[in-house]
DNA sequence: CTGAAAGCGCTTACAG
DNA sequence: CTGAAAGCGCTTACAG
């Protein structure tokens, strides 16, 4: 039924040995290399991967954990990374972990344990079991998302991207703001973005602040930004991320305002919903297709030991809609 | 470093072969089991799934093929599967086509070639070449989204759907509707959905109705949209799907009317982002998370030879929101 | 209830 | 340039 590369070796005449290294780029006669390749194609023989990766004790899956699958970015990042797998002959495993970070730590050891060639890990936070789980297990390894000095990364430029998208609101008028972010266990979206933020109105005059902390979740950001409207009516919402943006909206309009002719609102990720949704969301946009392709081009480069950059900080955007308004 | 059965077996003074009865869950000692039992527990072993799959000539993954990655419906399953598969010591591969249907079949002899021990098919259409790929291959299959009588199906109730929604709209008045759907190779979106729809304005009076065909992207419905607005003005736009709801929304807001004041639209899909927006946009909503789970609790069960269910159909929800006026 | 042996399909020194 | 042989780590009849 399905052929063996001993069937083939019959076939063409020739050893096990010679079918094996002609497949591996060894030295095989012209006349060889000939009768194998005529017989591969007639058989359409295709090597079994178990006993080629029992025998050589790795595989060509490379893991990718995530926080979670039903996030735009993550699905851009991952559609990025196995193009690039793909074209290598890489096959993606997925682990998502439901934003638990005990099963990132265990992804990681099940990783090992199925001996993948490399990880990706699109980090929120770098704990000492982490460390711990990936210099034990001593495989290639990118994190993206989060910087840590010890490992290879690939960032977005949090800080500069939340500095130049606070300029652009002070610039538009905005005095009174509340700054919606998240907490700071997450250091690229709750100290970065913050950080940049912080820079820019500091430099502005006259500024009128408040820092509010919700989660990640839209029904969380409804209701603290339900409370933020009654007590404070700032004339702009600044949001670490677009779905914190998308429920603020919600709530404004809930709660009878009009964005942003009551209270402008941006946001953070550049999702494509953000432009299809009525006013269109100011935000910032982060190419993460492109980063999934880096990530998948530099695990392969590490696997072959080749040179890559430590650190890679990926561009960003800043998109200018309508949800801002202009202040006199 | 990494522990064989061998030294297990060396461990605990039997041979690898009461190991392996062990594992297996074979007839071993008292004596025996607990010494296996205690050296397991000490060196944390865990067997060689290449030697075991190499030897078994199958493996624990199981193959989801999937149009697309960035979908919010196709990340809900994608987790649905991954939860059930997870708990029964299953991993899901996933292969993402990018809505190439050649690589629909691709995926399906590739799959055969890793030895999959299930296959879950995310349809849009089931071809001939679908289906010589699915019988070659002797693969167990489950299809989701589409309808076969050959093969084991899921599918979401589209035609009762798209018939309960209509009769809906019309109880609220509409009689000038377009209706915006997508080509009918896709039976259950492009077929399913406009016979559920028709049935029910056939039933209406004095109904004026058009029909456009349009494709899956939002940047095509909001292009067809903006000529169905000036050329006909309709009371409402049934679209059918969100994302097609969702450009048809921002075309009605670029044309500088009013969702639903000037015209009315339903979607079709539950999308999460359906109920953030402003304002919230009536559709329907199919528990993709839920038909995940019994797509992978399924699979196992025809793997391992039980008894399933040739066709399950899906329930769905109508979801009301303000994105439909009321006529009178 | 247990162990020795064969074999899954491949790769890689090694000797020629 | 080529082939015989060993071995990767496991499972499973088979004989005891």
């Amino acid at each position: 039924m399905k052929q063996t590369i001993s069937d083939i070796a019959k076939l063409a005449g020739v050893s096990k040995s010679t079918v094996s290294r002609h497949l591996n780029g060894g030295y095989v006669s012209v006349e060889a290399k000939e009768r194998i390749e005529q017989v591969i194609k007639e058989t359409g023989y295709e090597p079994n991967t178990f006993a080629q990766n029992l025998k050589l004790k790795t595989s060509n899956f490379i893991g990718v954990i995530i926080p979670r699958l039903d996030s735009y970015a993550t699905a851009r990042i991952l559609i990025g990374v196995d193009e690039k797998l793909k074209q290598n002959n890489y096959q993606m495993l997925i682990a998502n972990t439901s934003q638990n970070k005990d099963r990132e730590v265990e992804s990681l050891y099940s990783f090992a344990n199925q001996k993948v060639a490399g990880i990706i890990l699109l980090a929120t936070e770098i704990t000492e079991k982490h460390q711990t789980a990936i210099d034990n297990i001593k495989i290639p390894i990118i994190i993206m998302g989060q910087e840590h000095c010890k490992y290879n990364c690939i960032v977005y430029d949090d800080f500069n991207a939340a500095y130049e998208l606070a300029q652009y609101v002070i610039d538009m008028g905005h005095k009174k703001i509340a700054y919606l972010g998240v907490p700071e266990y997450d250091v690229s979206v709750g100290v970065k973005r913050k950080a940049g933020f912080k820079k820019a109105v500091n430099e502005g005059r006259n500024m009128d602040i408040s820092y509010h902390v919700t989660s990640f979740a839209i029904e969380d950001a409804v209701n603290m930004s339900n409370s933020i409207i009654k007590d404070e009516k700032p004339s702009l919402i600044f949001c670490a991320t677009d779905n914190i943006a998308l429920g603020t909206i919600g709530s404004i309009y809930s709660n009878h305002l009009q964005v942003p002719a009551d209270i402008s609102v941006v946001g953070f990720g550049g999702y494509k919903v953000s432009e299809i949704i009525y006013p269109g969301l100011t935000t910032v946009r982060f190419d993460y297709n492109n980063t999934g392709t880096i990530a998948g081009e530099n695990i392969i480069k590490l696997i072959k030991g080749e040179f890559i950059n430590k650190l890679i900080i990926s561009n960003y955007q800043i998109i200018k809609k309508k949800s801002v308004d202009k202040l006199e």
